[in-house]
DNA sequence: AAGACGGGGGG
DNA sequence: CCCCCAGTCTT
């Protein structure tokens, strides 16, 4: 049998219930495809139905404020993926006029749409033949042939990008592409795939030459660097300082303590006498630790984190622009990064 | 071509 | 601790 029918007919069998397989709406289809952009499905899942509920079409996910998509967005990451949802989402009501399109060459232009979701999204709700090429056909992909070109070079991505169009079944390519990333998810997986069970296990190369845990191959990154956050914690009667971030760094757009960063860990001590604290909060302030630090991992970064309760004596306004009073009872409508919406959970419940 | 961008889960 | 996840954008 030919690899397409394979998989399609192994898909038949052992494919999950996910909800976003029950709908040819390419509206639909996009979200839950941008939602999955390096998401596990367990965890998209509840964000997947919170955005279908508040935007049931393209046209109310284009009228909402940017603020309000990136709070319902708030702990799933990547939030450049909400920011441009939303730029995506008014071009489709400016451009299409509110119909969201179906084809690759029309999805390919739309903001966070690369070549992956675009062809996610024209075959699933079209049947368009294209490919779609993710982590989990990569890796189908690399074992099955026995590739040890890396997947994140150049060569690689042409090379597998090359093979996957090769391989696509033309008559039922939405079939095929869910098929093979559910191989891949479900049987094909990274660590301890059930080979003995397979039905690739006769023609799958990595197999036969038993490197399947050496495949795929990976070109690993930079390491990540280590950053000093320092969070004050500035209440005045029932509204507490905050900060909203700016572009360029991590959390763009999003809410946060205000903040003072320090190329080293300091303890309180030592960050009182440092020049910034007392431009923003005067000389000589008296600076109490809260909490921290804690260690919060991001892709690049390594954030150690201190919090730090301060009491002001003059209402801290104009010393950084950013830095606003906000109402106890509205911090729930700003979205925050994970970091700062934890610390607020555990400290500042009364 | 290489880095940056979150957060969670598993070994 | 390291790797991976239904990737995309920027430099």
């Amino acid at each position: 049998m030919a690899f397409s029918d394979e998989i399609i007919t192994w898909y038949n069998q052992h494919k999950r219930d996910l909800p976003w397989r029950h709908t040819r709406n390419p509206y639909v289809i996009w979200l839950s495809e941008v939602i999955l952009q390096q998401t596990r499905v367990e965890q998209g899942l509840p964000y997947f139905y919170r955005f279908l509920t508040h935007y049931p079409d393209v046209i109310s996910f284009a009228g909402a404020p940017e603020e309000e998509i990136l709070l319902h967005w708030q702990g799933l990451g990547y939030y450049s993926r909400a920011r441009n949802m939303h730029k995506a989402a008014k071009a489709v009501v400016a451009e299409y006029d509110g119909i969201f399109p179906k084809k690759y060459e029309d999805l390919i232009r739309l903001k966070g749409v690369g070549e992956y979701t675009a062809a996610a999204v024209a075959s699933f709700a079209a049947n368009e033949a294209k490919a779609v090429v993710d982590g989990n056909v990569f890796r189908v992909l690399a074992r099955y042939f026995g590739i040890d070109e890396p997947i994140n070079s150049s060569k690689g991505k042409k090379l597998f990008l090359g093979l996957a169009d090769d391989l696509l079944d033309k008559v039922n390519p939405g079939l095929y592409n869910q098929a093979v990333m559910e191989f891949g998810a479900i049987q094909c997986k990274p660590k301890h795939p059930d080979c003995a069970n397979c039905v690739l296990r006769l023609d799958c190369r990595a197999l036969a030459e038993r490197r399947v845990n050496q495949l795929p191959v990976k070109i690993k990154g930079k390491a990540s660097r280590n950053r000093y956050f320092n969070y004050f914690v500035v209440t005045m009667g029932d509204r507490l300082l905050m900060n909203k971030r700016g572009t360029g760094d991590i959390w763009e757009n999003l809410y946060e303590l205000p903040l003072i960063e320090t190329p080293y860990l300091m303890d309180v001590r030592e960050l009182a006498s440092i020049q910034e604290v007392a431009e923003c909060f005067g000389k000589g302030a008296d600076l109490r630790l809260v909490a921290g630090p804690v260690k919060h991992v991001l892709s690049h970064q390594n954030l150690f984190a201190q919090f730090i309760a301060i009491d002001v004596q003059d209402e801290i306004i104009g010393k950084k622009m950013k830095w606003n009073y906000v109402f106890m009872k509205d911090l729930g409508t700003l979205a925050k990064p994970k970091l700062i919406y934890s610390f607020l959970e555990e400290y500042m419940v009364e």
